[in-house]
DNA sequence: CTTATCACG
DNA sequence: ACGTACGTGATAAGG
């Protein structure tokens, strides 16, 4: 078998992968998805090819690089996009690491260089194999020389492979004959000129028959459609300029060793670091751990499984400033605890024999305790998680990695130990949880060997301790430390304490209500299935968009990649006609409702018959806060079967819920952060804003707006939140996007300052990179910097609602805070539940009725100082559904 | 493990 | 021309 060699067309290849592939960036906003997109066919081709050669050539220019696809489209010349060029030097360091050789040369293009090689090779005996994105290449396919072009449709990559002969097949000439083919037809993409009034198709014909330009133009008077034959003659010169310049020079003097091209072990310690920097997490699987992997040196970390020895080590760390913990506990079961005395100085202490579960929580209480502790902070990942396992209210002082990397950075999704100390500690590299644990549970790695639990638990509480300083000195730097130590660290005992608490429900009735849907649900399926006139899966969008458009013939086509969007506000517009699209969405609505609701909710009811829902407080980009297992965020309440749902949700016996929410809280954040002076003074005079705005937008009298003026003045008045486009608005509408258009102008005619102050947003935010709320909060924005129009749009809008809802968040979060406080110092028995972004939820003790609405009013209006009043709704029940 | 859908603010 | 409203989470399908 002879040898084999694989060429790459390094740009052409990274091209393809950027157009193919979404615009993935890494945690830090650098753009990483043409490099991944290029390794994954890289290695998809290695594995199909096993060549014992591999080379990539690039342009030494790479600024004259284009994308062809795009241009023989537009026929304009576009620079590279910004996204793609910081990608050239990152793919050509990831090729370096993992031995790759890269030839470049002044003068001459990949083309060429591929050309060169892959003549000399042929020559040499071996097998050729070029990848690259580029049909140019298909010049050079010979018998040994096979050009494999990657296509991405729709997410998948297909290749097609051409040997001279499928050349041959598809093109009807030789791959030298290309070129000629070329020099008639030009390629504006690559500026040949070719001749007038030939095409492809002439073209083709041209040179199937005649062999070549040349021998063309010496039978001239042969030549069949006149335009050609004259063109041929008049531009005989500019053919054969065409010529040379269509033709990939096989005959450079590049340099070139085989010896340095030979395939070695890609996978080295410099490949799996570069991999872990742009955050490949995928690829990282692929190195040999054993091998790529660095030696981690590991710090020395101690046990401690005795008693005394443990009660010394509390001792200890309480009488010292800092202190560093981690709690490895899952579900409710405890493995041990990881404290970090000094960065030299990391324990590990295990539950076992007389250290159990309650004594480790018990001095993790103590240790946490307000009295405990003279100067003691305790730094953690995750305090809130901690407190989960330890009892008590009254907690003295914290550092939180996790809350205040979440304020440094919003947009990450996870923040874990290795990344801040990746971020954090001068690119520091920890082995990650994966790393030391792989994917089992904590029980399962605690049964196999504790050592990597003990790791992990070790650099948890060194990480916290170490990374302290660098995170707040980062939070000063940017003016959040104000936001991080009277919003964010407050609102981790705030939210600990509603979690712990957690919300009663009634599981009977949950069972009931869910019994009463299925019968429903029955009769519909039945329903439906007659009028399809046949059973199928009504979950299923896939057999149900086949139904609905092929069997039925409803009109309504495509829309989503995979097939018909079943979405819907699709249906509904099919509903008056079809009775059937009309039981569907129905059906939609209840299987919604049992699911989610009655089947889910049962579900999490725990031992004490209330539900204990997670809030998480580093989730969202703009500070809000989320809720999961359960989510109670979103409980129904549009829809009144929805709503009803609502009433299993109750209070203890002896108190009642009282709910407060802020009304139109984001309107009037942007009437003080506006400064429009139309919308404050119609806030103070406590007017109908979107009566008042409807009056403007349409010029009509106050009194006189009709319902839907009114309707449709909401809408805007939300669309000018969310960071407005005539689009949306349509959209929301149902109206063209002229006359949306047409209201938002007439809206920013009505708020001048409006106008002003959105599209200041939008420069600041081009201009920083991020933007602010009120308090200091920030939102990076990387999508403004964006070349995609999409994409920088959708920044756009980012940075007009960001510091609305932001602000708004922060609002809440104060006052949360303040209602806690209130409640906890005035020893009251009423507690807070939950919190519904604009909502707050209290179960309140029937005697301390009064005074638990007065602390409510008070502090959730005196959160914030706004030129507005902040209103706030109240509202007493018996349950959740009576109180809202 | 991603996609479509739908619940909330 | 581009083809979207902002922010979330849970469920069921179907690779």
């Amino acid at each position: 078998m002879s040898e084999k060699i694989l060429l790459i067309d390094g740009h052409s290849i990274l091209n393809r992968a950027f157009y193919g592939l979404p615009d993935l960036t890494n945690s830090e906003g650098k753009h990483t998805g043409a490099v991944y997109g290029f390794l994954n066919i890289l290695f998809r081709i290695l594995e199909e090819e096993k060549p014992q050669y591999l080379t990539v050539a690039f342009d030494l220019h790479a600024p004259t690089f284009r994308h062809k696809m795009y241009e023989a489209y537009k026929g304009t010349r576009k620079p590279m996009p910004e996204e793609l060029r910081e990608q050239v030097p990152l793919i050509q360091e990831m090729l370096t690491a993992m031995g790759v050789k890269i030839v470049t040369m002044e003068g001459y293009e990949a083309d060429d260089i591929l050309g060169t090689l892959a003549g000399r090779s042929e020559k040499k005996g071996m097998d050729v194999t070029i990848l690259s994105g580029d049909r140019d290449l298909l010049q050079l396919a010979t018998e040994k020389v096979m050009i494999r072009l990657p296509r991405t449709v729709r997410g998948k990559t297909t290749i097609e492979d051409f040997h001279a002969e499928q050349v041959l097949e598809k093109y009807q000439v030789t791959p030298p004959q290309i070129v000629d083919l070329k020099a008639l037809m030009g390629d504006s993409a690559d500026n040949i000129p070719g001749i007038p009034g030939v095409g492809e198709k002439t073209a083709t014909k041209i040179i199937a028959e005649y062999g070549s330009v040349e021998n063309a133009h010496e039978h001239l008077e042969e030549i069949k459609p006149n335009r050609a034959k004259e063109s041929l003659r008049e531009h005989y010169d500019l053919a054969q300029l065409s010529k040379a310049l269509a033709a990939i020079n096989t005959d450079s003097p590049v340099e070139f060793d085989y010896e340095q091209a030979k395939l070695g072990n890609l996978y080295t310690q410099g490949a799996f670091l570069l991999c872990k920097r742009l955050e490949f997490k995928n690829l990282l699987g692929r190195f040999d751990s054993e091998n790529a992997q660095p030696q981690q040196q590991l710090q020395e970390f101690f046990s401690c499984s005795d008693l005394s020895g443990c009660e010394t080590l509390f001792d200890k760390a309480a009488k010292q400033e800092y202190v560093g913990v981690s709690l490895v506990a899952e579900q409710g079961q405890v493995f041990g605890v990881g404290l970090a005395l000094d960065s030299e100085e990391v324990y590990f202490i295990p539950v076992e024999g007389l250290l159990t579960e309650n004594y480790l929580c018990g001095k993790l209480q103590q240790l946490l305790q307000k009295s405990s502790h003279g100067a003691l902070t305790i730094c953690s990942m995750d305090v809130k998680s901690m407190l989960k396992y330890v009892d008590g209210e009254d907690f003295g002082e914290i550092f939180d990695t996790g809350v205040a990397a979440y304020l440094l950075n919003p947009l990450k999704s996870s923040y874990t130990y290795d990344d801040i100390a990746k971020e954090y500690l001068n690119g520091r590299l920890l082995p990650s949880r994966e790393e030391l644990l792989g994917k089992m549970t904590l029980e399962k790695a605690w049964q196999q060997s504790e050592d990597g639990l003990v790791n992990m638990a070790c650099y948890m509480a060194y990480t916290a301790l170490v990374s302290r300083e660098p995170l707040c000195e980062a939070l000063k730097e940017t003016d959040m430390w104000r936001v991080y130590t009277e919003i964010e660290l407050p609102l981790i005992f705030t939210l600990n304490s509603m979690e712990k608490w957690g919300i009663k429900v009634k599981g009977e009735e949950l069972k009931s209500y869910g019994e009463r849907l299925n019968i429903r649900i029955a009769e519909l399926e039945q329903l439906i299935w007659k009028q399809a006139g046949e059973e199928f899966n009504i979950n299923s969008p896939k057999q149900m968009g086949i139904i609905l458009f092929e069997k039925l013939g409803l009109k309504g086509g495509k829309k989503t990649k995979t097939g018909y969007s079943t979405a819907a506000d699709i249906l509904e517009k099919l509903a008056p006609e079809y009775p059937i699209v009309k039981d569907i969405l129905e059906y939609r609505q209840l299987t919604k409702l049992k699911s989610t609701y009655a089947d889910g909710l049962e579900k999490v009811i725990e031992r004490d018959g209330r539900i204990h829902s997670t809030f998480n407080q580093t989730i969202t980009a703009t500070g809000r806060i989320s809720s999961t297992e359960p989510n109670l965020q979103n409980i129904p309440v549009r829809m009144e079967l929805g709503r009803l749902i609502r009433k299993v949700f109750v209070p203890e016996d002896e108190y009642v819920f009282l709910d407060a929410d802020y009304s139109q809280i984001e309107l009037r954040v942007l009437a003080h952060m506006s400064g429009d002076e139309k919308l404050i003074q119609a806030y103070r005079e406590a007017q109908d804003i979107h009566r008042l705005t409807a009056s403007q937008v349409f010029h009509v009298p106050f009194d006189q707006v009709t319902p839907l003026q009114r309707r449709n003045a909401k809408a805007v008045n939300f669309g000018i939140v969310y960071g407005i486009s005539s689009f949306g608005l349509s959209q929301d509408l149902s109206i063209t996007r002229k006359e949306a258009a047409d209201y938002i102008e007439r809206y920013f005619e009505t708020y001048p300052k409006i106008k002003g102050f959105l599209d200041e947003l939008v420069e600041q935010g081009k201009k920083k990179g991020y933007v602010t709320t009120m308090f200091g909060r920030r939102r990076p924005i990387p999508e403004l910097k964006s070349s995609n129009f999409m994409q920088r749009s959708f920044g756009e809008r980012v940075a007009m609602n960001s510091p609305i809802q932001g602000t708004a968040a922060d609002i809440i979060k104060i006052a949360m805070n303040r209602v806690y406080k209130r409640l906890k110092e005035e020893g009251l028995r009423s507690r807070l539940v939950l919190q519904v972004h604009d909502e707050l939820l209290i179960e309140t003790y029937k005697e301390e009725i009064e005074q638990v609405s007065a602390i409510l009013e008070e502090e959730m209006k005196g959160a914030a100082n706004l030129s507005v009043e902040l209103e706030v709704d109240m509202h007493q029940g018996n349950n959740w559904y009576e109180a809202k």
